[in-house]
DNA sequence: ACGGGATCCCTTTTT
DNA sequence: GGGATCCCGT
């Protein structure tokens, strides 16, 4: 504890007293409930710096965990500017990199070495389709896509091949999941590799069968703070619920209404369940919020209002409501991105930075239209997230190369990058190679090499072979005395993968180049190889800097935790946002958690907000006409200011907004007619000017209108008829995908089908 | 072995 | 509209 009788250090001055306490809390374990803009880092930072500062712990004892690298390097130069020294030894990051640097100490208790690769999400795909074919599962009817997420989900919650429960896995891959799931992890480790999931899952092994180690970390961990809590899903609740059973000193951050992680496994009732895992733990609210002008707060805290299930919570400003909310409704998502440009750049004019604006859309692809437009008007601008820049295929294959020079038998590498150049190296030697690696039990590259001895190869492939064989053996005896940088060069040159970009003559040609380039300065701030391939897998984000005078364009996820003077809100339309999948595949939860989304994009903004929605949108490759999003009808009307162009819906805007504000909690009971590729081209042009377009409220329209016998046609099952009608749901037969039963407003009929 | 062309999915969000 | 995959001709 701190002397109270000193004069309280500088840092602590400017918290409320409510923040203080969550600060100054340091015995026992804490849960700070806190609403969106009402100082949560600012908490957990002060909180961290407090720790050190008064010497009531060591930097070693301290296990801050973040969910994104962004919010680790954040909180790391937030503390050294509060401490005015940058802190060393402490375990500062990621549940993922932590679990990771835990595992790597103790990778040979679970069958791995120390410099296990880390597989991405590309890598876990391929693996596991190799494994289904080797099990003979069929990937028509079982997408690796579709079982993979479903490996995951068990992964997410603690659960190990041997753990998953048997009324889950059903028909799952014809009854085999399970078995699997087995291969699959045991293929994993053959490779001496980790997915994401497995690092947290291996740790819970690890702490499992190993209490010596377990108590370890638990005496070296006096104080564990965890930001974002409402993101942990079960295995991490577990792996922190384990290690803090030593101190007892946790603090968790969290919001539930920023719960928007579900999908990945998140679970918010690990908050709930604090209390009582932690009895006696304090449990600390922050609803002053510091961010945002009263208007803002009001519709954010009005829209989350029809969330049922929330702890419950009541932000507050004593600052001004400010400019009230707009609403713009727009013809198609290019005048849409047309309208947000003017916007920004009305503001320029009156000297608003760009640095202070952003555009957040529900999906990644959104941006792109954006990206287009801002082109053209010159408007600097960048994109967060999106594809990474080690998600790139120039950079995976050079990370192949460099993965294969490290470690002999990472065969996902070697399968990447034999034939990439091409070296007369295809599908049929690698069924050799394989075949023979198999038989063996070696790794790609053992296996070639003694198959290059054999007479089984065709003359050629099997001098390419003894070729590759030999370069790779070359780079890594080279590898073992150059600086990795060198390295990297001459496998890029020598490769002839440069020569291969350098002959390519499409348009991204040259920017791999650069990229390549990139990777290779990256590489130069590691010692060395190793730990450049843990930060490529686990850390490595796109660079630039933050303050630059650009607009941001990102996903409503990436920018949780951010905040901007100005936040556009584009493409508030049912089925974008709500995301239609969503809600087919989690109804309500899924409702309300693409609202806690909406939530926290609202509140981001700190000056103003603007939302818009396109009346048409081209959804994979045809148009297709929307409606604006039920969540912009929960919005309060008093602090909302609506406008649309001319004649959209074909002149029915005030219907579609009565629509809007009435059908908020129910689910796809409106359906608009589509409108065909050709109307929409015309409409487009300026020469079609009828209404191309009804609103029909299916509400007590039995079947929608259909009758039996009637053709329709649907998303997913194709065309066919009607069989029978009952209330709003149909039954239909259908010609390819047979007899199913549901709901009207997921057809159209068959002859507007688009 | 490879390139081109047609075809069939799908496309949410991320460590 | 785009990416992966398949099929076919070279």
């Amino acid at each position: 504890m701190s002397d109270p009788a000193a004069a309280s250090p500088s840092y602590l001055q400017g918290l409320n007293e409510i923040q203080s306490q969550a600060v100054q809390a340091l015995d026992g374990p804490v849960l700070v409930l806190a609403g969106a803009g009402t100082g949560k880092t600012r908490v957990l930072t002060v909180r961290l710096a407090h720790l050190l500062s008064t010497g009531t712990a060591r930097p070693g004892e301290v296990l801050a965990v973040t969910f994104t690298n962004r919010a680790a390097r954040e909180m790391r130069t937030r503390i050294a500017a509060i401490l005015g020294r940058p802190v060393e030894g402490w375990w500062l990051g990621t549940f993922h990199a932590l679990a990771a640097r835990m595992l790597r100490r103790h990778a040979e208790k679970l069958e791995l070495t120390p410099s296990f690769t880390i597989l991405d999400t590309d890598d876990q795909l391929r693996l596991l389709k190799q494994v289904m074919a080797a099990g003979q599962v069929d990937d028509k009817a079982w997408p690796a896509r579709f079982l993979l997420n479903a490996i995951q989900r068990w992964k997410d919650r603690g659960q190990g091949p041997d753990k998953v429960p048997q009324a889950e896995c059903g028909e799952l891959a014809a009854g085999r999941i399970r078995t699997l799931y087995a291969a699959y992890q045991q293929r994993l480790r053959e490779l001496n590799a980790c997915d994401f999931g497995d690092l947290l899952l291996h740790c819970l092994t690890l702490f499992q069968q190993h209490a010596g180690v377990l108590a370890e970390f638990q005496q070296r961990f006096r104080f564990i703070l965890v930001d974002e809590y409402q993101d942990a899903n079960v295995a991490q609740y577990l792996w922190l619920r384990l290690l803090a059973q030593g101190h007892r000193n946790l603090c968790c951050v969290g919001d539930d209404d920023q719960a928007i992680y579900a999908w990945r496994g998140a679970e918010v009732g690990n908050i709930l369940r604090f209390e009582q895992d932690f009895p006696g733990a304090l449990v600390v609210r922050l609803e002053q919020n510091y961010r945002s002008t009263g208007a803002i707060l009001k519709a954010a805290s009005s829209l989350i209002a029809h969330n049922e299930g929330r702890l419950g919570k009541t932000l507050w400003t004593d600052g001004d409501p400010g400019e009230a909310l707009r609403i713009r409704g727009l013809w198609d998502s290019a005048a849409e991105a047309r309208f947000v440009g003017e916007e920004i750049e009305a503001l320029q004019a009156k000297r608003e930075s760009l640095a202070s604006m952003a555009v957040l859309t529900r999906t990644g692809a959104q941006t792109r239209e954006f990206e287009e437009r801002f082109l053209t008007l010159g408007l600097p601008y960048r994109v967060v997230g999106g594809l990474r820049f080690y998600e790139r295929q120039e950079i995976r294959d050079a990370l192949a190369y460099l993965r294969l020079v490290h470690s002999e038998s990472d065969d996902l590498a070697f399968e990447r990058v034999v034939n990439k150049p091409r070296r007369g190296l295809g599908d049929a030697t690698l069924r050799s190679v394989h075949r023979a690696a198999r038989a063996r039990g070696s790794s790609l590259t053992a296996a070639a090499r003694l198959l290059t001895a054999t007479e089984e190869l065709r003359p050629q492939a099997r001098k390419a072979l003894s070729a590759f064989l030999s370069d790779l053996s070359r780079w890594r005896g080279l590898a073992a005395h150059a600086n990795h940088t060198e390295v990297a060069e001459i496998l890029l040159d020598e490769s002839g993968y440069t020569a291969m970009l350098q002959q390519d003559k499409s348009a991204d040609a040259p920017g791999r180049l650069e990229n390549l380039k990139e990777l290779v300065v990256a590489l130069a701030e590691f010692e060395n190889l190793g730990g450049f391939l843990e930060h490529v897998s686990l850390v490595m984000e796109r660079s630039g800097d933050e303050n630059r005078e650009e607009v941001t364009l990102m996903t409503l996820h990436a920018a949780k935790g951010l905040e901007f003077d100005t936040v556009f809100l584009p493409g508030w339309e049912d089925g974008l946002f709500p995301n239609q999948r969503t809600l087919d595949e989690n109804s309500l939860k899924g409702l309300e958690e693409e609202r806690r989304l909406a939530y926290v994009g609202i509140t981001r903004a700190r000056k103003r907000a603007i939302f818009s929605f396109a009346a048409n949108r081209r959804l994979h490759g045809s148009w297709t006409a929307t409606l604006p999003s039920r969540f912009l009808g929960e919005l309060p009307e008093d602090c909302v200011e609506r406008e649309s162009d001319q004649g959209l819906y074909g002149g029915a805007g005030d219907r579609i907004w009565a629509a809007s504000a009435g059908r908020s909690a129910e689910p796809e009971r409106w359906q608009i007619r589509r409108m065909t590729p050709g109307l929409a081209r015309a409409k487009a042009r300026g020469d079609a000017a009828a209404p191309l377009l009804e609103i029909e409220p299916v509400r007590g329209q039995a079947g929608g209108g259909y009758e039996t016998g009637a053709r329709v046609f649907h998303r997913k099952f194709g065309y066919g008829s009607v069989a029978a009608v009952e209330d709003d749901r149909l039954t239909v037969d259908f010609d390819k995908a047979g007899r199913k039963r549901i709901i009207a407003g997921f057809v159209v009929p068959a002859n507007r089908a688009g």
